[in-house]
DNA sequence: CTAGGTGCAAAAGGTTTGCGGTTAA
DNA sequence: TTAACCGCAAACCTTTTGCACCTAG
């Protein structure tokens, strides 16, 4: 990331930060900035070591506390995939996951704007839906045979 | 359950785990008849505490393996809808799951036959879909006004 | 008879919590 | 200045594993 492109991201999400009533810290910035770096739907595991490599000091509980505030502040989904760790991605526009059962791979596909009228239980507020499809992956399901 | 539906329950659920390869036991009848029972998607546990009542010796262990079972059998599905436990519901219909944020509830939608064509990876190969309306009910969504 | 399943207990993996010290606003 | 946040460590919850015994086929 050049100079430029560094202050108006720090600004953007500080700002983001404090309409959600968070501060904006050198962690939270490190961590959104993991998530940027590489789109491959990390486990919180992940976004630790990853954090880790710039920030030695940094723990696992500040990584969890980092991951909620930017969910919570509109900057990061929470994925649920598999049984095991959530994982999160920066992608905010509404997509679907294609997760391989194989390899763990995710590859996100943007949903068309028209979607299908499905019936809802009576007075349901959606907040936001999740549509996931698990399979093989190319490579895995050539693998396979 | 009248002793007739009873016979009929238990030769269709052995055929099914023979099918697949497994054995029929009296574990794996009780955790089924467990889901059957209450169509309220479990959790491990609560599956757990239900299949103790009836069957007190039984374990932790057991009902993962059991549910594992039925599962792979094609009689159960997993979903995970929240960070917590996986919960099971044996409605084996494609359907979406609505989820209250609040009380934890869960509904179930029919989904309709016809679906929207959705671009997907190159080469993939899907397995099964996985749709989550998280949200408020309507009574939770009544209360929070 | 015997491979697969069960029960138990312990461990592993993921997440949350409590607390004293630090820092953004 | 001070409420929010951080790092650490311990607790908690869910799931998995190893092993001796049991049982369906």
């Amino acid at each position: 990331m050049n100079p430029v492109e560094n202050k108006q991201f720090e600004r953007e999400l500080g700002e983001r930060l404090a309409t959600s009533g968070f501060r904006f810290t050198s962690q939270r910035r490190q961590v959104y900035d993991v998530l940027l770096q590489k789109l491959d739907h990390p486990t919180t595991e992940d976004v630790f070591i990853r954090a880790k490599r710039k920030m030695p000091d940094i723990s696992h509980a500040t990584v969890y506390n980092c991951l909620d505030a930017l969910v919570q502040c509109g900057l990061v989904r929470k994925v649920q995939l598999e049984r095991g760790a959530t994982r999160f991605c920066p992608n905010m526009e509404e997509h679907a996951h294609y997760y391989c059962d194989e390899c763990g791979e995710v590859f996100d596909v943007s949903l068309p704007a028209e979607r299908p009228s499905v019936p809802q239980p009576r007075g349901f507020k959606v907040d936001h839906y999740e549509i996931a499809v698990h399979g093989l992956c190319a490579d895995c399901a050539g693998k396979k045979k």
